[in-house]
DNA sequence: ATACATTTTGGCTCAAGTGT
DNA sequence: ACACTTGAGCCAAAATGTAT
């Protein structure tokens, strides 16, 4: 069993840490237990409990009708399957049930049968990037519950290896070739992940150098091997990294390269080098991979 | 639309917890 | 011991919903 503070409940499902407390005290919705100083302090159950209020609450049910119903009743409600067409929620949060409790098989199965309904790329966008932004994989946050990160997102790994393998090979003739890459102590692939199967779909041409990547080996491969762009990207908040210094030094390193950086990180970047470009949006990045 | 009730959020202070 | 962060609990204000 887990413990889990208001901040962590407040950041998982959504709901204010202020709003829980209101509540517990006005509809007896929740019983935390409390720490030695009176800090509540909230265990699986506890946690599951509150997402499924949290999806409800999300669906539109009012707090105080949420408040009549038993427990069973909410649970009832809240896997109900008629809710399922054209909403990703439901699969966030059986997939977060599945993976508070490090249930894998149940995790893999919701996970194809999301598939099935949503297609790949819909799959990690709408479902597997928000679920790995409540577990723990914050990109702006960096509140993490690392065992849950980890399971959920070694699953998702796989997976994702394996929808890369299974595309076509690259256009033999494509005049890009792109060098993908995390920079030092950014360990996050998923992302890096993501954009290989984006371009490879695109049949562009791509090298994988993946995470925690040394700018030397960056420019040792440039200088060997023919290749047109580069794309990293920062999430980890890398505060003592130097991270300005060392996007810096690296764009002076590859002047005849464009470069392109993406991430959460973004926009703490200081320095403007001409041969980077950033790319803060979603739109971005999806005309990054189509030009 | 207005008045009214419900619900959520923000501000404040004090106490407890944490790191140096 | 010290500063700093986080949570509790209270009240007030804002936002939202409902009935007339």
């Amino acid at each position: 069993m887990n413990h889990f503070s208001i901040r962590d409940i407040e950041n998982l499902s959504g709901i204010k840490a202020h709003t829980l407390r209101v509540w517990e005290q006005r509809f007896n919705l929740l019983s935390p237990k409390r720490k030695a100083g009176n800090h509540r302090f909230y265990d699986n159950d506890d946690l599951k409990y509150i997402l499924r209020i949290a999806y409800l609450y999300n669906q539109g049910y009012k707090i105080s009708r949420i408040a009549c119903l038993s427990e069973k009743e909410i649970h009832d409600l809240a896997v109900d399957v008629k809710h399922v067409r054209d909403n990703h929620e439901i699969f966030i949060n059986w997939l977060m049930e599945a993976s508070i409790d490090f249930e894998q098989e149940r995790f893999e199965t919701i996970l194809r049968t999301a598939e099935s309904t949503l297609g790949y790329e819909e799959l990690v966008l709408k479902v597997i990037f928000p679920l790995l932004n409540k577990i723990g994989m914050l990109w702006l946050t960096g509140r993490v519950i690392p065992a849950h990160e980890h399971f959920a997102s070694s699953f998702i790994k796989n997976q994702m290896v394996v929808a890369i393998d299974k595309l076509e090979l690259p256009d033999p003739g494509s005049a890009r070739k792109v060098l993908l890459f995390a920079p030092r102590n950014e360990f996050h692939e998923l992302p890096l992940l993501f954009m290989w199967y984006l371009l490879k779909k695109n049949r562009i041409s791509v090298v994988y150098l993946g995470i925690n990547t040394d700018n030397e080996t960056v420019v040792r491969y440039c200088s060997r091997q023919p290749v047109t762009e580069l794309y990293f990207y920062i999430i980890t908040n890398l505060v003592n990294c130097n991270m300005d210094k060392r996007v810096q030094e690296l764009a002076e390193s590859l002047p005849d390269k464009e470069i392109f950086f993406g991430g959460s990180q973004v926009c703490k970047l200081n320095v403007s080098p001409p041969n980077l470009t950033l790319l803060k949006t979603s739109q971005e990045l999806l005309s990054f991979v189509n030009r």
